[in-house]
Parts: C-alpha cells; structure tokens; sequence
DNA sequence: CTGCAATATTTCAACCTTGAAATTTCATGC
DNA sequence: GCATGAAATTTCAAGGTTGAAATATTGCAG
C-alpha cells in the first residue's frame, strides 16, 4: 500500500469538482439575473420576481392561491404578499376570495396583465438566446437532464 | 418542399432547449442557495452574503478594496458597505484607510473572521457534497467546463 | 353548539440589493 | 496654487426576501 487511490492524486476529487461546479452555476446564474433584472427594467419597468409570478399566473388560466405561489416559486408567503400586491396597484392582477373560503384569495392576471406578460416573455425569450446562444443543443440538453435528475433527487428527499 | 426541417417538427428548437436549461439553472440555484441560507442561519447565525464576502477576503490575505470586491462577486458598491458594515460590528472584519489614499479602504479579513470562515467553509464543502453528491464526477466536469466556456464568451463581450 | 387545531394569509423587523445622487479625496493641466 | 474632472465610497429610496408572530377563517370532535 504504497500509494493512495489514483483518484486523490491524479486530478480534484470528486467533491472538489461538485464544488466547483457549484461555483460556476451560482456565478452563471447571478450573471444572467443581474442582466434580466436591468432590462426588465429598462424595457418594461419591471422586476425578475414580477415575471416570475406572472409567468406563473399565465400557465394557470383558472388563477393560484398565495400558497400555490409561493410553493412554485420558492419563496415564502410573506414575499408574495408584496409582489401581489404591487401588481394589482399596476393593474395586472386580480385577487378575489375563494368561494365559500374566506380565508383564500384566487390571484389571476388581468387582460392587461396577460397582454403585458406575453410583450415581456416575447422579450425575455430574445435575452435568453442572446445570453446562451452559444451553448450547443447537445450541451442544453445534457446540463438539463443532469439538472433535473438532481431536482428530482433533491424534492424526493426534502 | 413539403416538409419544414426536421429539427423543427421532431423536437424542440435549440432555443426551446437553452430556455429550459436556462430555467432549471435558476430553479437549482434557488433550491441550493434556499438551503445554504437556511444552515448558515441555523448554524452559525450569518448569512450567504457574509459567507462570500468572508470568502473573497480569505484568498487575499493582503486585504481587497471595496470596489474589487462588489467587482469580484458581482454587487454593487453600496451592497458591500453594508455587509461590511454588519462584519466589522460583529469583529471578523477589519478596516483601513489606503496607505496615502483616504478614499479607499482596505477590508481584511481578523483572526477571528479566518478562523470563523474555515469553520464554515468546511460546513458548506459538506453541504454541498450533499446536495450534489449524486452528481457523477463526469456529469459534474462536462456541466463546469460548459459554464465556464458560457462565463468566458459573456465576459468577453461585456 | 363549542372549543380547538388546522389552514391561508398578513404583518413586521432585519437584512440584502440596486441605481442614482451626494460626498470626500486625489490628480492634473494651466 | 487651483479649478476641475476622476476615483472610491457612502447615502438613500424602493423593492425583494426570510422567518416568526399575529390574524382570520374553517373544520371537526365531543
């Protein structure tokens, strides 16, 4: 037993390169963000978590709770209330108690907010081919299934 | 010319798939960062900002400016005056004039914040070989190298 | 019925974040 | 010397975010 295993030698462990691609993805994704964020702004004098919801509300015709938001995004209840409640001032949602249930409010987008959704997708679409253009179809595809096999993974354990 | 080509009939477009990739990158990062933030908290009663700050300043011994680390993690200048401010109160940060420049302040990181930090680090490297540890070595290489070639082209062109 | 746990949401303090304006200090051309 | 523009940072308002506590409503056991 001379030598230890070629894998603790030869190159970066296994974790170390996990690490790594930590690393990159957070950074990744902090660039594309900080990028989506100003033009949102510039161009529709918006925010990335405004899309969000909207993006949301618009794959749900019959509307979400507040729950069902804030389970979908990933951010907390709290949160929600804020951004819904900037939307409706802008007139791009609507809120309305559940039938027979006082305590749930049914969110759905206006025809305003669904006009103004597809305008900001449309755009949001063109950025996104800019920022990734050069990644291969072979490379999205292989990142994607490693991405979602580990959020499957993940949401199985938690 | 009877038939489009294939590419756009049999499956998604190269597009289609970048937009997909590019949604499960924010999706993964927000389920990781949710966690980090939350063990931070739990476990050392800090945050994920304050743990990459701490992070910049333990590569540079000899201490950063403010304006390389906003430029180093991405945030604006009046974000870091803040988390530095919050460092510096709790003593794991310390600050100084530039030797012959007022302007500047040079932030180090104290003995206390060095000692601190390789405490979390070694919390966050098990963290993250738990949420990633299903993630092939190869899978992790490929992904890395594909975000790195990403950061490279964007970088070059902005 | 009535009390009580469960559900849905809001409120709130603390922190993070940006972008623009303000402040302080430095460097340089005249 | 000194104005004046550049550089480094801070300040500030507006918004996003969390987690915990508070509120309001419902459902249900007894």
């Amino acid at each position: 037993m001379v030598s230890a295993p070629l894998d603790t030698i030869e190159r970066p462990s296994a974790a170390k390169e996990r690490l790594r691609l930590w690393i990159r993805l957070l950074r990744a994704s902090r660039l594309i963000e900080g990028e989506l964020r100003e033009r949102l702004k510039r161009d529709f004098d918006s925010t990335l978590p405004r899309f969000d919801v909207l993006a949301a509300l618009y794959r749900q015709p019959d509307g979400m709770l507040m729950s069902d938001l804030s389970r979908f995004l990933l951010v907390s209840n709290g949160n929600v209330t804020g951004i819904i409640e900037r939307l409706v001032k802008d007139g791009l949602v609507s809120r309305a108690a559940r039938e027979g249930d006082r305590r749930a409010s049914i969110v759905k987008l206006t025809a305003t907010g669904e006009r103004r959704f597809t305008e900001m997708a449309a755009a949001h679409e063109t950025w996104i081919e800019e920022f990734l253009g050069d990644v291969s179809r072979s490379d999205a595809e292989r990142l994607s299934a490693t991405l979602k096999t580990f959020r499957s993974n993940w949401e199985d354990g938690h």
